[in-house]
DNA sequence: CTGAAAGCGCTTACAG
DNA sequence: CTGAAAGCGCTTACAG
């Protein structure tokens, strides 16, 4: 591979000032810029990404630590990252701990997570990334970062009450009082809740919004809740046990997974989603433009997630001095189909 | 952060010497080693990532090129890639071409594509990556890979004919041959095929492999075969045009979105799939579980495609002499379920 | 406007 | 078994 040296050869120049040149430094003659630029050019030189690195201690790369991959919510926050990153000359450097795949869904109570993040951190320190953005798999207050970490962090998906790290979540309240106040709009008064796990963050700040939107109507809380699992089997079983006789007239299910769960059982009592009973989910999923009828939901603005999380971790870089610690939500939007 | 230098000088002795022992030399006393390493545990010390690849070129990370991150495929198959580097303490680079969402499906006949590939391996090279995997969104013989690439690479989900270069696949012709035996086995004589779209490589695979299975147990092709766009939409489309009054008692859709417009088809007419129709998707996408009743499918390795791929990088990287270039195809497995 | 020189933190012959 | 020294390819004061 070519080297600056070689290009100052053949320009007959230092190498002082083709790297002058090549970082936009102004204090040099039109003539030899041009002159070196061409040679540049026709020899196809790159910059040698290490030696940069460990001279200029910055190397225009970003770490990305990852829960879990393979979460549904991952792919559309990495792609709004690299987007951004993209158009801003940013590399980056993907950590997977896969924490789902190795422990499942209760990863988080595991020893061996606190170390895993910590041990990834580290390993970005080495690489001397210039900052690290932490994408969770789910909302929860994260508390392991090392509190001398000297490289900007910012949280993607989760929160955390640490000093000098910022956070972009999406808005779980807002997104459940709108659902809710929209099925309080169709004339629903009695309005079943299939919550998400007891004690789950997006469970307590959806109930939240739910709540919200009743008090705001004047409507008393029909108290029809059922906790359950986040996935199908438990919202089937959830909607037997809650949906029987309670005379609700709609169900706001905490997630897409559970409303099919709910479809299920409707299904077997011949009970037609949208028609006998509105049927609302959370994150539309791909699957639920393929429930039959089609799932009402919220949908989660991964994307936009992404692109902010990449816009606060590289202002902090460019602008340490007057950057601002930030805990952003994003809003969600309601995708009306059938069901309800 | 702390260097080599000050471990060297906290334990009196050279930096050589230290740097042999974290490199696992073996000319080395026991006592000494004992103490460096000692030292090293309780600082915390980690080698600088950059000065190492500088000097040693050889930084154990592998630039990941993607074509579109957001493509079904490619989570599993980056997954697999990363489970296997984080068993050989490599480190991935990614680079998300996003092509799907620049430039819509159609994307590999602009005139921008293998430039962008060219760039994103340009960009690799410059980072000194010791490999690349190029991760691509479908099948396709690539052949913009530059001819005198020093830097060992290996395509994943696709193929090329350029010479030094393995790719892993999956095997579309046995995978199809599969599913059209099962259904031949079912007692069916008379199977539609819904294709893809014509010339596209996975098309023409899943053909020989429908035929083939036809041979094999002498039945005649009746002939009833669709193109369409890989969409819901224009499954819905071909079935209605080519059910009608086919006489066919099964349906072959070479992917699972298609297979759901089939099901918008039959369920407009009245018609249950798997009892009055057999139809079979591919794929395995995670809707295909949701339709109703439960599509039967084929379900592509990914993980298995992205565990190959980085084993064959890491291969070719270790022992480049007695690497041998490599076409392999990681078999499918049929997903039995109620449709057919 | 231009260049000689130091140095980033390592690894690697080489000498002892 | 141990260490002094060169050098990987850059950037950055600094001098002229």
């Amino acid at each position: 591979m070519i080297t600056l040296k070689e290009i100052a050869e053949k320009c007959s120049v230092s190498i002082t000032t083709v790297s002058n040149i090549l970082n936009g430094k102004s204090n040099v003659s039109e003539k030899t810029k041009e002159r070196v630029l061409e040679v540049v050019k026709e020899t196809g030189y790159r910059p040698n990404y290490m030696a940069r690195g460990l001279r200029a201690s910055r190397t225009n790369s970003i770490g990305i630590i990852i829960d879990d991959l393979t979460e549904f919510s991952s792919t559309g926050i990495i792609d709004g990252i690299m987007s951004y990153f993209d158009e801003h000359k940013y590399k980056a450097i993907l950590e997977n701990l896969r924490f789902y795949s190795k422990w499942g869904t209760k990863w988080y109570h595991n020893k061996g997570y606190e170390d895993s993040v910590q041990q990834a951190i580290d390993e970005f320190a080495s690489i001397k990334v210039d900052g690290i953005i932490y994408v969770a798999g789910h909302a929860r207050c994260i508390s392991c970062i090392p509190e001398n970490l000297d490289i900007p962090l910012v949280i993607s998906y989760a929160f955390t009450e640490q000093p000098g790290i910022s956070s972009v979540e999406f808005d779980d309240v807002q997104a459940a009082c709108a659902m809710t106040t929209k099925l309080i709009k169709n004339g629903h008064k009695k309005i079943a809740v299939i919550a998400g796990t007891e004690k789950n963050i997006h469970t307590m700040r959806r109930l939240e919004g739910y709540q919200k939107a009743l008090k705001e109507n004047g409507i008393e809380d029909c108290r029809c809740l059922k906790y359950a699992g986040w996935d199908r089997e438990s919202g089937y079983l959830a909607a037997k046990e809650l949906l029987a006789d309670s005379g609700c007239t709609a169900v706001f299910c905490f997630n897409d997974l559970m409303a099919a769960g709910v479809y299920d059982y409707l299904d077997e009592k011949g009970l037609v989603p949208g028609k006998d009973i509105a049927v609302a989910g959370f994150d539309n999923r791909t699957m639920s433009q393929f429930l039959k009828p089609t799932l009402t939901t919220v949908e989660i603005p991964l994307f936009d997630i992404g692109v902010k999380s990449a816009e606060l971790i590289l202002n902090q870089i460019n602008s340490p001095d007057d950057f601002k610690v930030q805990h952003s939500f994003v809003e969600c939007k309601i995708i009306e189909r059938e069901s309800v």
